[in-house]
DNA sequence: GCCAACGTTGGC
DNA sequence: GCCAACGTTGGC
């Protein structure tokens, strides 16, 4: 099987890629998947070792800025079970059970160069990448290879220590 | 199982 | 802050 790829989105007001950056070992689980296909992309082909591009989105300058690696595949989201958090699901809760996903990612590189929305929508070798098409909103997607390097090149990754 | 109402996402 | 797109919920 080809190498996957993925994006995931995040709004930096609430966490953004530098939050995760400075945690320790710059990793952290990714909770708060709500979305049916998201959950899914995680727990059925989420695999160690993947890479993914880290998106703000919902700020003045929606881009990617950066990359992370699977390091844990997917587990079972206890936020969903939990009463306090934003992102209780009364459903799970009933079950005892969360229905939802989470899996940890680890920041190894960041771009020197922000690669933003309005670039990515100028380039015709990225047409038909699932992050342009009007009105998606899928806050984890695959990212073809072909996309993934063309990307990759120009936002110049530096490798994190 | 249909579908209207509602909530959320996310660019602009 | 606006609003279009779209997913989910719940009444029937």
């Amino acid at each position: 099987m080809a190498k996957t790829y993925w994006l995931m989105k995040t709004e930096p007001d609430v966490f953004s890629f530098d939050d995760l950056v400075n945690l320790k070992n710059s990793t952290d689980h990714w909770d708060g998947i709500r979305n049916y296909q998201a959950r899914n992309f995680m727990r059925d082909q989420f695999k160690k070792g993947q890479q993914v591009f880290i998106y703000h989105s919902n700020t003045k300058v929606p881009g990617i800025v950066g990359i992370a690696e699977v390091v844990r595949e997917a587990y079972p989201d206890h936020t969903a079970l939990d009463p306090k958090s934003k992102y209780f699901d009364p459903k799970s809760a009933d079950k005892g059970e969360s229905r939802w996903v989470m899996v940890d990612v680890k920041a190894t590189h960041r771009f020197r160069n922000l690669v933003s929305l309005a670039d990515m929508r100028e380039m015709p070798e990225l047409d038909g990448m699932a992050l342009l098409k009007p009105g998606q909103r899928l806050s984890i997607q695959p990212v073809e290879a072909p996309h993934w390097s063309l990307i990759k090149k120009i936002g110049k990754p530096e490798k994190l220590s």
